[in-house]
DNA sequence: GAATTATTGTGAAACGATTCACTTAAATAA
DNA sequence: TTATTTAAGTGAATCGTTTCACAATAATTC
């Protein structure tokens, strides 16, 4: 398969705005709509809808049931897929009560922490050591992490994941980890991200001058 | 001047690997130590110096000291810069925490938050109230911000923003918020990157079948 | 029911980023 | 001091993504 990142992350998005679209009770929505939306163009909208064969009606543009079908189909949203967090510290604690992974079907069912302070095996979800994060993965058949340890220690766990049966984390580290090729590793490097943005509004401010 | 994100990211992160490197005594570095630690290739590594005008040795690569002098000069990373978070919640007070920030030399400020439970003004930061977010930001000349407010009121709080004289920000509400072209705005969506994780290791599977 | 209009759908062109293929030069070896 | 080696530097080719230009067709109007 053609690996289209970026179409597959405006997917996503479609898909959220067409939900909330449907709860304002709306039935039909056109390119436009999705485009004024999400700040794209609707050649864009059409383009992707385009390379993985979802489509609508010439002139009356796309049901909104139908089109939510086509997309939950093409996005593989079946069933709900479990996640495990590494590191229970801010992020890990954050990401933990962050609402819109549930709303995504995808479920915390771990914690895992070095520190036997944050640990806690009854609740919900329990937060384990690191000793039980092999075992853990291997039983529960888990596919999915989130890294949010100290970048010194990343590795390290990525390693054991790895090795235990995840197919793809989300990076929380800000640092570049080591995976082979058919593993699926997403960087949220926040530090980087941040200086970025400060780069960028400072060469705007210069584009002024 | 020419827009180069990808490469601008890519700066910083050898921005960091050069610190780190240095940390541990490194006098001189090439670009096979870049690519090997940031998992890209050399070729693109020297490209991205090039287009920069950022320069070494022929045959003995760059001495560490030199290159993240003329790095910290092409990132502008001079003086400190001052970020508020807008939003004190889960995320909100994650960030605030996070020691990555400081380390790039982006100094939180304060935070804001329309719960009067969550609002401290003796707090290190100070934790304000909504309606101070105008006159904060422009008394003191904020540039930057961070949206971690839910998705129904991030448009309303990014337009205050705005309006205040912020000039970008990083935004982990999950919706694309509409700002003027000369405004700059990276989105952090958590739930849609955590998803695209979970499509891109189901397509993996499939592969494989 | 024919003409018009609005919107989808898509191959081709343009653009931007990455990789290739080669040149240059410094350091080391002979 | 000359030859060899190793790594930087970069214009050109390639690749992936976005945008354009226009064809197709469903709905609406006349």
């Amino acid at each position: 398969m053609i690996l289209v990142k970026q179409s597959v992350l405006r997917l996503f998005q479609y898909r959220d705005f067409l939900i909330r679209s449907k709860k304002l009770g709306k039935e039909s929505i056109f390119s436009d709509d999705f485009a004024e939306n999400l700040g794209t163009t609707s050649i864009q909208v059409r383009k992707d809808f385009s390379i993985f064969g979802l489509s609508g009606n010439k002139r009356a543009g796309y049901k909104v049931d139908e089109l939510l079908k086509q997309l939950n189909d093409v996005l593989k949203k079946d069933e709900k897929q479990k996640v495990i967090i590494v590191g229970a510290g801010n992020i890990g604690k954050a990401l933990m009560k962050y609402d819109g992974f549930r709303e995504g079907g995808l479920e915390i069912v771990a914690l895992f922490d070095n520190d036997s302070k944050a640990q806690n095996e009854k609740a919900k979800p329990p937060v384990l050591a690191l000793e039980q994060l092999y075992g853990f993965i291997n039983e529960n058949k888990i596919e999915l992490g989130v890294i949010a340890v100290p970048y010194h220690s990343a590795q390290q766990v990525l390693d054991i994941m790895i090795l235990a049966g995840i197919k793809g984390v989300m990076n929380f580290a800000p640092i570049a980890l080591k995976a082979p090729k058919n593993f699926y590793i997403n960087d949220m490097n926040l530090k980087i991200e941040l200086e970025s943005i400060a780069y960028f509004v400072k060469s705007l401010k210069k584009k002024r001058t």
